[in-house]
DNA sequence: GCCGATTTGTCCGTATGTATC
DNA sequence: CGATACATACGGACAAATCGG
């Protein structure tokens, strides 16, 4: 699968990190010991660390050596934003029951307030989607999405039902590579409160976002309204000079 | 300053798009261009620029060129998390004047609670500091934070009232690589609601984090309570392989 | 404290592949 | 098809930090 050199080198160390091969703490094997056992240069095998790095798995220590900072994290709460789980694979962890309602399949055409909003170009065509989230029966997330139809062609309510991502990723091959996202408190808009149960919450954690693949094109913006007390927000923030 | 020169070519092309000479959607001089204008190889330019790829400024475009796609921000919300500004610059950015308050600060021993919740080792010893952070005379965030002593030795009061990290890095010389957070929406403790202003918000947005130094070693760990309506957190997730 | 071996950090120059126009 | 631009990889050189003898 792995074309790149680099990036099954990248693969092998990480598998020994997650794996518990090394752990917290460890030192892993020199760069130069890397370079022999891959047969490959220093350069290819630094690369494969630094990515690492950028992940937060490693830290490089000069002089000594590379150490191995991940460690297994202890999920508490349900919703994880900022890794790369799916609603039905968080669901899923938790053993609980999916469900989502399409509230909304149109096609549109951006405004000056959307493009504003969005990033997406005046005049884009667009999906317009909105989604609501059920976990055991009961919504937790009321979702809206925008994709560029140039770029995601052939959605259909039914595709919106299942795994948008899915069907970007094995039918479309399509790949992602960056994506903003920004998590504010904000009051519920009466959809919100339609929608939702949020009796004793006067508050929905929006976490709004935009996706670029690998082409470089924006081609989603992502809006999605939590009920406060089940998502939890994590990141890893490295000072990349490597 | 910089000394390295891939970190000065960083700096200047990061602040041609931070100053807007390049916006949304423009394309960047080629590699080759930059190579000879900083008088260095393409290898050079190409580490300055994947630094700015992974911090979300930039998407090369294979064949094309590479495209900036930094936005300057919407800032609504006064507090940005996530990115490296201190409660101090936040409210100078926002023409506010901070005040620091401390409310504890203590000498202890990680046992084993704390250990768990924090990842220090039972046995470590550790400066517990509780601080209140005023703008404008109102509370508006209560910070707990823990430090280890070995690694952060000398702290005081007065430290903590005016600015942990500048003694850490200026004092101390120490550097920041990684640090994890976690934003959560949690019930107010019965501390929270009596030093900050909650009246009518019945959560507070609890961001709690681990902090690692340049040597590897987690050092910090950092908890802050803001009220829901002044905190923005921002991510800029990257498929790095690059 | 000095010296040499090891290890990471920075940078160069070159070659080749692949996508875009 | 050729020119341009980014992507991958090689190999080498020297600097800087660490560690053991």
């Amino acid at each position: 699968m792995p074309k790149a050199k680099y990036e099954s080198i990248y693969l092998q160390i990480r598998k020994d990190i997650t794996s518990g091969k090394y752990e917290f703490g460890d030192y892993l094997p020199s760069e130069n010991e890397y370079a022999e056992r891959f047969a490959c240069t220093r350069n290819t095998v630094r690369r494969a660390l630094s990515i690492l790095t950028g992940e937060g798995y490693l830290q490089p220590r000069h002089g000594r050596g590379v150490q191995v900072i991940y460690q297994k994290e202890q999920e508490k709460n349900l919703f994880t934003v900022g890794g790369i789980e799916s609603f039905a694979e968080t669901v899923r962890r938790n053993h609980r029951k999916a469900e989502t309602k399409v509230l909304a399949f149109r096609e549109i055409e951006a405004d000056d307030v959307i493009s504003h909003r969005t990033g997406f170009e005046v005049g884009a065509r667009l999906y317009y989607i909105e989604r609501l989230r059920l976990m055991d029966g009961i919504a937790v997330i009321r979702d809206t999405n925008m994709y560029l139809m140039s770029e995601a062609p052939g959605l259909t309510p039914e595709i919106a039902a299942r795994s948008i991502y899915r069907y970007l990723e094995d039918e479309l091959h399509m790949t992602i590579t960056t994506s903003r996202r920004r998590v504010t408190a904000e009051k519920p808009t009466p959809e919100d409160l339609a929608c939702m149960d949020l009796s004793e919450y006067p508050f929905v954690l929006v976490v709004s976002g935009q996706v670029f693949n690998s082409n470089g094109v924006l081609f989603e913006y992502t809006q999605s309204r939590h009920r406060p007390d089940l998502v939890c927000f994590t990141e890893t923030a490295v000072r990349q000079k490597l």
